[in-house]
DNA sequence: AAGTATTTTTAGATTAGTCTAAAAATGAAT
DNA sequence: ATTCATTTTTAGACTAATCTAAAAATACTT
């Protein structure tokens, strides 16, 4: 089995995207949404991928990745966000710049440069939005998050992730000290939208709609 | 212009290639021996270049870059050759090791990476092989460099750069003590079969064949 | 200058990946 | 259970890049 094209890397990555937040199988429809293709082109690429057995496909019924596939995927993965944080911490972007070219840097293929990337950043166990990047043997690491908009009111918390990851939302939360590692409060909730008023240490109180607090991942403190 | 194929990037840079040591038109048969494919695909893909003025082509004419083609294929050699001291001194490869995935690396698209990568390594002029590394602007270091096998003897030098980038040559030269900055003088000159005894400043005193004098680079000293 | 050898180009096919439009299968709703 | 809407698949066509084999152009040799 010689190495896959980009473009089959990126089916078993949108695949394993939407397995993982629907934790079912995988739709044609939602990965021609994933990847901005058409369900046409997609159905022809899982006969393809299924040929591979990198996935598990009957007609009209979605895919799920096979072991083999699941393998890639979490490799991607791993790339992805090691990548990632060398973009941002060894060459200083910011975290709403560095999507883009982790794709492209995560399709490059040498097992090597993965391991020596990993032990040059220190083996960072997650990356600059907070997800978790998976350990050479393709295991994640698990935190006990919950989004901000299920905190009570007095409850205290850090911010460890976001699960929206567009640029303007991740500007946004720069603007407003939310970045990760900022402590946060919640002191008052506004029943009609939803919306929360958050005290976030050494910043000034802050007033946030339910679409931010949904997006933003913390671990409660105390 | 969206941006290239890595495909038509790859025919730019061979082409580059071979004008650069020929001093001439590159021809079809030279391009397909370069790139690893029959000269009727290159013939093929030489008229797609031409369409986008990335190259001066007539038909059985043999063909130079344009200067837009000129202008990318610098920058993929920039790329290319910053990954390669990225790969050498920032992740410990080693100078034999880092082509392969330099190639696929100098195939990311994003001018701000390039700059920052730059910096980061702090302007390096010379790749770890000893070759130029354009500036941002495409201008190529230059220097008095000449083959060991021109020396007279008597001479001594320092090793600058190889012309030949096999890893067998590199691992070779690296057991022989012959890597970039080893200091070495010509001893005698072995007129059979050109071979040359030289002295290795810290090691012991060799005889090289004139393949390998023939593809040290060499700086004269004093 | 003619004829042979070499190089280059064309012609025609192939593969991966894509698309639109039409057909088939599934699911939902009465 | 039959109809209607949605989802998925097929059919057929297109583009980029490749190949082999044949044709055309150039270069070499005497």
């Amino acid at each position: 089995m010689d190495h896959l094209s980009q473009t089959e890397e990126n089916y078993l990555k949108a695949i394993f995207k939407i397995c993982e937040q629907e934790e079912k199988a995988a739709s044609t429809n939602a990965i021609a949404g994933e990847i901005n293709t058409t369900p046409a082109s997609v159905s022809d690429m899982l006969k393809r991928l299924a040929g591979k057995s990198l996935i598990h496909y009957e007609k009209h019924r979605g895919v799920t990745l096979s072991e083999n596939g699941l393998q890639i995927a979490t490799m991607l993965i791993r790339k992805h966000r090691l990548w990632e944080v060398f973009l941002v911490k060894t060459l200083n972007f910011s975290w709403d710049e560095v999507h883009e070219m982790a794709e492209q840097l995560e399709h490059v293929q040498s097992p090597e440069l993965v391991e020596r990337l990993d032990s040059f950043l220190g083996h960072p166990r997650f990356d600059p939005h907070g997800d978790p990047i998976p350990d050479a043997a393709g295991n994640f690491a698990s935190r006990k998050q919950v989004q901000l908009s299920t905190l009570a009111i007095g409850e205290k918390a850090v911010v460890v992730g976001v699960q929206e990851h567009s640029a303007v939302f991740l500007q946004y939360l720069d603007k407003m000290n939310l970045g990760l590692g900022a402590s946060v409060g919640v002191q008052e909730i506004f029943e009609f939208d939803g919306s929360l008023k958050v005290t976030i240490e050494g910043h000034q109180d802050l007033v946030i709609s339910s679409k931010v607090s949904e997006n933003l991942l913390v671990q409660k403190t105390k």
